[in-house]
Formats: C-alpha cells, structure tokens, sequence
DNA sequence: TATAAACTTGACCATTTTAGTCGGGTATGT
DNA sequence: ACATACCCGACTAAAATGGTCAAGTTTATA
C-alpha cells in the first residue's frame, strides 16, 4: 500500500500557492523551484486541479494560478480525487468464476476494505488546506 | 494510493485458514481452490507468513499450514508486515538538494503522512483475524 | 507591435512494481 | 515407491509511476 509522488506534489504545490496567493497570481515556474518539482511534471499536475474547480488561471506575462475556493473549503479528498489519487482497495474481479463474486466463499475480506476506505477516506475529508497552512506555520522552521 | 493483492490474498487465505484449520493442516492447494488464488503465488505469500512465525507448516501427504497463533493474536498489521505489504508515504528524498531536506520551504507535507501512517496502521493493528471470522459467520453488512 | 512569460495539450518514455509463472527441488505419510 | 505437499529461486508480461519533450496559445508590457 503506498501513496504516489502525485498526491504529495499536489498537496504540496497548493499549500505553497495558499502561502503566496495574497493578491498576485503565482507562478509554476515559482512553485517548481521552491518545491523542487519538475516544471512539466506540475502542468499536468496543475491542469487536473483546474478541471475540478480547485484552482484558476490566468494566462499571459504575470499569470500563474490563484485557489478557486478558500483554503479551509479545499479538502484533502478534493485534491487527491483531482490528481485520480483514490484509494483503491483491489476490487475483486467482478465477472471470475472463483474468489468474490462466483462462489460460496466469496469475498471473505469485502467487508474489510470497505470499512478502511472509510477509515481513510474520513481523514482526508477532515483536513483542509488550512489545517496544513496553519501547522506548517507552527512548525516553521 | 492503493493496497496490492498480495496484501488480500494473505488475508484471504488467512481467513480460509483459520476457518478449516480445526486438527489437520491445510493444504495451499485447497486454499487455492477455494479463493481462486494461484498455488505459485500462494507458496511465495505462505513462505513469508511463516518465516514471520504466523503459520506452521507441515510437510509430507497430508501435510499443509496450521496457524502458530490463536485468530485474535493475529492482527492485520503482522500479515500485512509479513508480505512486506507496508504504508508508503512517499518519503521525502533524503539528500536532494530541493524539495525536503535542503530548502527553508522544507517538506511542508511530513507531518501529514505521519499522521496518516499512524491513522492506518492503528486500523490494521486493532484488527485481528478472528474479527474477520466473527465477521463472516455472521455474514453481517 | 514585438517579445517573453506563462499557461495548454498531447504524445512519448524509462524505470519500477505487481502479480504472477516456471522449473526444479525436498520431505513424508501410506 | 510414489503421490502429495511444502520449498525456493529465477524469470516475465503488463501496468503504474514519474516524469520529459515538443508545439502550441494567450496576454502584459516595453
């Protein structure tokens, strides 16, 4: 079980737009060498985050992106749901003869995953961006 | 983010276990039967569960695993730990230049995955197999 | 209005992980 | 003896991951 690159760079790309989002738009190019993330890499991390409403654009010299929404409303399950960082809990397959859906025995463990989506997913849904922008601050170093 | 089959199948085959294991040890090949799990790759997965001391096995006609523990001593987190099925969050390269470790802006999303870490794993050490089986005796939703 | 900064789009790719398979063993009850 | 079952290491096809690359379009500003 693992969480990807994606998920962390987008959370991380958002926390460091939701610190330098004051009035002017910012930069990818910005956020890629703060961060350290690769300029190509964003853009399509960035162009997804848009799709779903989680940021804006503006295009031209002095554009960037700007949150869509204020911090506290972004949720950790929005921006994972936009980058398709969902939990997936290895679905049995649907239509095999054997194991889950085909036999007396089936899907012992069905139960299980669905409650730890849950469990999961319940988390993401409680922390906001500005539950990190606020611990973040905390913590500076 | 995901969980990978391998993670399932031992508890799958676990459950299975559990619930024939009365005297006689079972046989991977009825285990295979009954789950619709390759015999190949269940040898790989039992020959982990047992160097980390879960199951027992008997070798020989009539031979084939037996628990090492009782149902409730063995949580999810020993199996999951067991086939190296483990929480990745994605750590931070240690000696980049960028991103975590080199830069003032470092790794504003580290407390998050821990947190997570720590939210998961307190899921999967509170489940024991004999919930599992409590679980599916009584078929409950 | 020329230019450069910045977003936009889509194709491409190397590496790693996953989910197995395969082929040979060895032990043991009957 | 022999079939059943565990044991073990090498191999591999397919998918996912984490990017790169190329070729645009838009727009502020000098």
């Amino acid at each position: 079980m693992k969480l990807t690159s994606k998920g962390r760079y987008a959370v991380m790309a958002l926390v460091d737009l939701a610190r330098f989002d004051n009035i002017n738009p910012v930069s990818l190019r910005d956020i890629s060498l703060r961060q350290g993330i690769s300029l190509d890499y964003l853009e399509q991390i960035f162009s997804k985050l848009k799709k779903n409403e989680i940021v804006k654009s503006i295009r031209g010299t002095q554009g960037g992106y700007v949150l869509n929404k204020s911090p506290n409303e972004i949720k950790l399950t929005n921006i994972f749901h936009a980058v398709d960082e969902k939990v997936k809990t290895v679905q049995c397959k649907k239509e095999s003869k054997k194991g889950c859906n085909g036999k007396a025995t089936k899907c012992i463990t069905h139960n299980l995953w669905d409650e730890l989506e849950v469990h999961i997913n319940t988390f993401f849904e409680n922390k906001s961006l500005k539950d990190l922008l606020n611990n973040n601050k905390e913590t500076r170093v």
